[in-house]
DNA sequence: AAATATAAAAATCTCGAGAAAAAGTATTGA
DNA sequence: TCAATACTTTTTCTCGAGATTTTTATATTT
């Protein structure tokens, strides 16, 4: 009963139905808000998105309240709910955190993980490699690459027993997501993952720590410099999505 | 503007006045949530607490919605809210998190601080010590131990310029502060913590991160021996504050 | 007496309307 | 032309009431 605190409403990302309203509305506009459709710095006006949802307005301000304590929308006193501002300065940080705890849960997964847990990992990296393929021909091929991509490295600290680790992990993952769809927007495959997935995957199967996390390290820092090199106007356009008052 | 992310109404603990009556509530729930005032497991009933905090039904859900992303309160389907449940193997889940993040949140911020931050953190020391001499005697004493803890505690790290990793301590430490304070509800001063703040303190200004974060981890670890040797009547009682149905 | 089925009660979830605050617009005056 | 003020519109915040669902209690059957 121990994880029960963490498998809250916030916590079900797949499988599970929504139970309720507002857990359904909080899915849709969390994915709304990773997949960029809601841009950071956006006003989330109530009136305005209770029709685009098909929900009431209690409802709506409930599931925008999830998603405060989650990072991803900051209410502002008395001035409504505003998608959450995104930066550089974030990003490396969430980088840099997201390389902290990442790579104690990979640790902690090696040494911890049976032999069901192996059989799952390649499975996952198998099916992250179909998607690698198909992803010139078929357009639809993003999203299910955007989604194996989560189940990999969400398989791969699976062994790891600390719920905490694996929710902050889930909270980092999905904030750094938003960066690389905005990066991804242009430049379709930025860079070599294939051969660095192929290598954690290996490692990890070995039961080398060192060399995973050493990998893994690595692939997350690298998605720094796609958004450091991404064009200014991206990081700045989305400050202000709508006017923000000089205070 | 990077941190606006995390300096969000969930954030902000003292200083700030709440803005909004969501916000009132949402402080005063969780405080009454860690302190035990709501023991671990009960049912919050939505109909009974608006009349306790004095605010609408609606406005009340937005608040306990706050406190489920925090991982205080859990919500069950379409059966309500009830305070998230305790249990050794969380508390200790929740311990060793709280030094992998803590530990490296001190190194940075030894690595960081100037003296300005120096200061503050010999200044919330004598504040911590000034309280624990007052503990015996008077009874409020207790009150202004736990705060200057807490904002000892604080100041130690906030010179680490990881906003992610700060906002990830404030929620491990409340979550320990809970089991700590059930622990120390009969046992008043349980070991002799002024000598480990010292011995804290010293090795911070010293800037010797590994004797400081040596003497952390055992501190922090130390709380872990306080709850293991805990009656059981506490953790199973708390586990069911009301009937908990088989399932 | 135990177990199932039915009915009553309580609580949750949801929506819409009214008060308070903020933002925007027009007017007035220098 | 610009700044300040007053007014209007929009939006947020809050509360109370109705529809479902869960829970409890009662009655019936094996």
């Amino acid at each position: 009963m121990s994880d029960a605190a963490l498998h809250h409403a916030a916590a079900p990302d797949a499988a599970m139905e929504p139970k309720t309203l507002v857990e359904g509305a909080y899915r849709r506009l969390r994915r709304n808000i990773v997949e960029g459709v809601h841009p950071p710095g956006e006003k989330l006006r109530v009136e305005h998105l209770k029709e685009q949802y098909d929900v009431g307005a209690g409802t709506l301000r409930e599931a925008l309240q999830l998603l405060v304590t989650d990072a991803l929308v900051v209410a502002q006193g008395q001035r409504g709910f505003r998608v959450a501002p995104i930066s550089l300065k974030d990003f490396e940080d969430i980088t840099r955190t997201r390389v902290l705890i990442e790579t104690e849960a990979l640790r902690q997964s090696i040494a911890l993980g049976d032999d069901d847990w192996e059989g799952r990992v390649l499975a996952a990296f198998h099916r992250l490699s179909r998607a690698e393929e198909r992803l010139d021909d078929e357009a639809s091929a993003r999203e299910d690459w955007e989604e194996r991509n989560r189940v990999f490295h969400e398989v791969l600290i699976s062994a790891c027993p600390s719920r905490w680790i694996q929710h902050f992990q889930q909270i980092l993952y999905r904030q750094s997501e938003r960066y690389r769809r905005l990066s991804l927007f242009r430049n379709p495959i930025p860079r070599d993952v294939h051969a660095e997935h192929q290598l954690l995957c290996d490692a990890t199967v070995a039961r080398d720590s060192d060399a995973a996390c050493k990998v893994l390290t690595e692939h997350i820092l690298r998605t720094l410099d796609a958004v450091r090199h991404m064009p200014t106007e991206f990081l700045n356009a989305a400050e202000n999505g709508s006017k923000v008052r000089p205070a």
